[in-house]
DNA sequence: CACTATTTGTCCGTATGTATG
DNA sequence: TCATACATACGGACAAATAGT
């Protein structure tokens, strides 16, 4: 019976000797997106180490060896004589925030998650931070990294820097109130945000914190908030886990009668 | 002298020999992107081989490699004696477009970039798009794949599933103008658009088209069109390099009274 | 002109990781 | 499981080019 072609001719080809990265690694990546990518689901049988190694191009230890990552990884379970099977399970636990308008921190954000401070440092701000907060080079600035919870699980790191506002700006404040109550308090009037969206993958720290491996991809925003007078207050550092956290948005009545 | 900081924690943290990736491949990574996203700028001397094996924890024989590398990727020259001087030229290939209205297919868009349609084909349309777009199961639907370019590189993938609108909707029309465009000429006048922002590793289809490996992490964008009866129209699946391409925003006058 | 310090280029030997049959 | 081949990574050693004293 001829192979199935369960995989496409793309997925194949991206498994190639002559990148600097195990073959073995490379098509644990293959199979780990599809399935975490609903490709593959729940309860299925992955082809057996020798039909991956034909499919593939490589050995058959080096697909066994892929499958064994993944059976490490809690994608997939295997039994002999039985297969592959797949474990994972496709649930979002996932909360959606509304990009609109500033609610996320009060309304959404409010609901079912939890922040944890990691650090907080009076610093010398790096060069890129003096830029977009308009300050002399190596200025001081409070840094302070968090991590946001949901159901117990990290799904937001956080890194901002903030101005010097006053000694009521400590650690002991961040973990009670929101950082924009605290702005509040200090007699800091957030008038404009600005948000630069992007992606990224992991680093070291921040795969450590949201429990992932290095170079897992996330969504990341850079914040900066001013003050009424237009003058920048406080830069945030945003990445988010996209299992677990994504921003929606609706927009209306897009122009009509221009071009 | 002690060696200068031109490196933070998390650059060096980054190259770890415990990850399925070769060390001299990880510094390698490392620096490009540095001199890539203009930490390190054209004519700046790098560390010697030296400072970086110490730098990082690693062998010479490790940061050489590195080095050489990215010599072969002609974005350093190096010369004995001399050491390692940088010949990129740092320009910020990148569009930044503004997320707060539908303005990006049209103003921003229209700058610089042109698009190439890979595929059309009326299909049948998969469950979650069949869901999407309120249609009975295993309806039709007209399937464009398109690809963004930026001077002559890739940057954005499009996915699309479009409700049969009519037979003027075909690949050639959509190889000259614009979606939207197209929408009005068919009578379809779009009244509010459903965006989810969210982050994902690059498939292998993906991958190919971006000129980048698999698991690369991509800014993803899901919308959906619908029409001013509210009847969803269309639903476009769009995966952007970040390195190529960000959302920007600029939120105003948050709320002030409450909480 | 040496002389020296720095830095890259090349080689060796060894140990471990990767990949094949 | 074994044998084999190649890539990776280390430490060390020495040669060759460069720049400054």
């Amino acid at each position: 019976m001829p192979v199935m072609s369960i995989f496409t001719g793309e997925e194949r080809a991206a498994v190639v000797a002559s990148q600097p990265v195990p073959l073995y690694h490379q098509l644990y990546c293959v199979l780990r997106l599809k399935i975490e990518q609903g490709g593959l689901r729940h309860g299925e049988v992955l082809p057996s180490e020798l039909e991956l190694a034909e499919l593939f191009g490589v050995s058959r230890i080096t697909s066994k060896r892929a499958l064994d990552e993944l059976e490490r990884a809690g994608m997939v379970s295997r039994r002999r004589g039985q297969g592959t099977t797949i474990t994972h399970r496709y649930e979002p636990k996932m909360l959606v925030a509304p990009l609109t308008s500033m609610l996320e921190s009060l309304a959404v954000m409010g609901k079912e998650t939890t922040v944890e401070l990691v650090e907080f440092e009076r610093v010398v701000a790096p060069d890129t931070i003096c830029t977009t907060l308009k300050l002399p080079p190596r200025s001081r600035v409070d840094r302070a990294v968090r991590l946001r919870f949901i159901d117990g699980d990290p799904f937001a790191h956080y890194v901002s820097f903030t101005i010097p506002l006053g000694s009521t700006f400590n650690a002991k404040a961040l973990r009670q109130g929101s950082r924009l109550e605290l702005f509040r308090a200090m007699g800091v009037e957030v008038g404009e945000i600005d948000q630069v969206l992007s992606a990224c993958g992991a680093d070291a720290f921040v795969a450590k914190a949201l429990n992932l491996t290095v170079g897992a991809p996330l969504l990341q925003v850079n914040r900066t908030y001013f003050d009424v007078r237009q003058r920048p207050v406080d830069h945030l550092h945003c990445r988010y886990r996209p299992d677990r956290f994504q921003y929606h948005m609706r927009l209306s009545a897009p122009l009509r009668g221009s071009r």
